[in-house]
DNA sequence: CGCGCGATGTCAGCATCTGTCATCACCCGC
DNA sequence: GCGGGTGATGACAGATGCTGACATCGCGCG
C-alpha cells in the first residue's frame, strides 16, 4: 500500500469548494481544507501557492486553449482575427456539462473579494499573452494591447451571461459581442468622418 | 499643542512609498510604515484597509473624474461618446508635473505582483461604475460592459504610454487610441460584410 | 469645571505563508 | 534482496497581515 494516497492536490480541490459553498471562504481555513483532504496545512501551501489558488487550478490549459489556436493562424492574419481565433477556442472549453461547476464557481469567486482580484488578475494576464503573441507577429504594441484586452473583455462577457443562464453557446455569444463590439466602436468614426 | 500632529495618513502614504523604493514592498512591513510617520501599526489599519490600500489613495477622486464628466452630458447621448468623455476626463488628472510621481507609483505597483492585482481590480471597479452609469441611461447591459471596459481599456493603455516617456498628453494619447480602437475592431466588420 | 468625542496606544489573538528538518514507502542499481 | 537515493509528507517554529477590545488623554462644548 502507498504511502500516501495519490491526488493529493484533487482532494484538496475537491474539499475546498465544498468548503467555501458550505461556510464561505473568509471562514475556512487553509487547514481545514487540507485536513478535509486527509492532509496537513503545511502541504497544501506546498501544492498551491496561496489559499485563494485553489480555486485557480488548470489556468495553464485555460491559457493554452487561447493561445494554441492563435498558431495555426497564417503570420499574416490580421490583429482582430487573432483574437476571435483566440476567443473562440477559450470559449469552446465551455462545454453545457461544465456549467453547473462554472456556475457554482463563479458564485464563490463574484462574492468573495479577493478571488475576484485574482479573477481579474488571470484575465489581465491572460490578455498580456494574447498581446505578446500578436507582437511577435509584427502587430504594434498598443494595437496589441487594444486588440487583446477587447477580446478578453468580449470573453468576460459572454461567459458571464453564459453561467447567468444565457442558453447561447459560449461561442455564439462571443461572436454576438464581437458584432456588438463592431457596432459600438464604429460610433467613434461619426466624429472624425474620415475613411 | 495638539496631542497627535495632524495628517497621519499622508505622512504614512509618503513613508509607505520612500520605504517601498528604498527597499521594495515585500520587505517593508505595516509596522516599519507606521513607525517612519511617528505611529503604530494599529494606527495604520486605522487608516488603511490593507497594507496595499497605503498606495491607493484618491481612488474617490479618481473615479469622480471619470464619472462626474457623464453627468453633463445630454441622456441620449450615444454609449461610446458618455466612454470617450470619461476617458478624457479621468486621462485630464495627469498633468505634466504628476509624471514623476506616477512613474514612481507604477514601478513599485508593476514590480509587485500583490499591487498590480489591486490595481487591476481597481480599473475593473472603474470600468463597472462607467457601466453602470450607462445602464443607467438605457444602455443595454452587453452593451454598457463592453464599451465601459474597452475605455477603461483604452486609458490604461494610454497611461502606460505616457509614464514610459510618450511626449503627447493623456487626453491626446487616448484619442488617438480611440482611433486605434475603432480601426483595429472595424476589421471585424470585414468577416459579414453588412451595414 | 466636568464631560464626551475622537485619534491613538497597547495587548491579545487568529490566519496566512515560509523555512527547516525528520520521516518513510518506494524505486533503482548492484 | 539489500542499501541508498528520491520525493511527498508531517512537525515545528516563526515572521507578517490583520482584527477586536479596552485604555488613554488632549480638545471643545456646555
Amino acid at each position: 500500500m502507498a504511502r500516501w494516497q495519490p491526488g493529493a492536490a484533487e482532494r484538496m480541490r475537491g474539499a475546498a469548494l465544498d468548503l467555501f459553498v458550505e461556510r464561505g471562504y473568509d471562514a475556512t481555513t487553509a487547514a481545514d481544507i487540507a485536513a478535509a483532504a486527509g492532509l496537513t496545512e503545511r502541504t497544501f501551501y506546498r501544492h498551491f501557492t496561496d489559499k485563494r489558488e485553489v480555486l485557480f487550478w488548470g489556468s495553464d490549459e485555460f491559457e493554452a486553449s487561447f493561445l494554441d489556436p492563435i498558431d495555426a493562424l497564417p503570420p499574416d492574419a490580421p490583429a482582430m482575427t487573432v483574437v476571435v481565433a483566440a476567443v473562440v477556442g477559450g470559449a469552446g472549453r465551455f462545454t453545457p456539462e461544465r456549467r453547473d461547476f462554472a456556475t457554482l464557481r463563479a458564485g464563490i469567486v463574484d462574492a468573495t473579494p479577493p478571488l475576484r482580484e485574482r479573477e481579474r488578475d488571470k484575465m489581465a494576464r491572460l490578455a498580456s499573452l494574447v498581446a505578446q503573441r500578436l507582437i511577435g507577429r509584427g502587430v504594434p504594441a498598443t494595437d496589441a494591447q487594444l486588440a487583446a484586452h477587447s477580446g478578453v473583455t468580449v470573453f468576460t462577457t459572454a461567459f458571464a451571461r453564459w453561467v447567468a443562464g444565457d442558453a447561447r453557446s459560449p461561442e455564439a455569444l462571443c461572436a454576438d459581442l464581437f458584432d456588438d463590439l463592431a457596432r459600438l466602436t464604429g460610433q467613434l468614426n461619426s466624429r472624425t468622418e474620415t475613411v
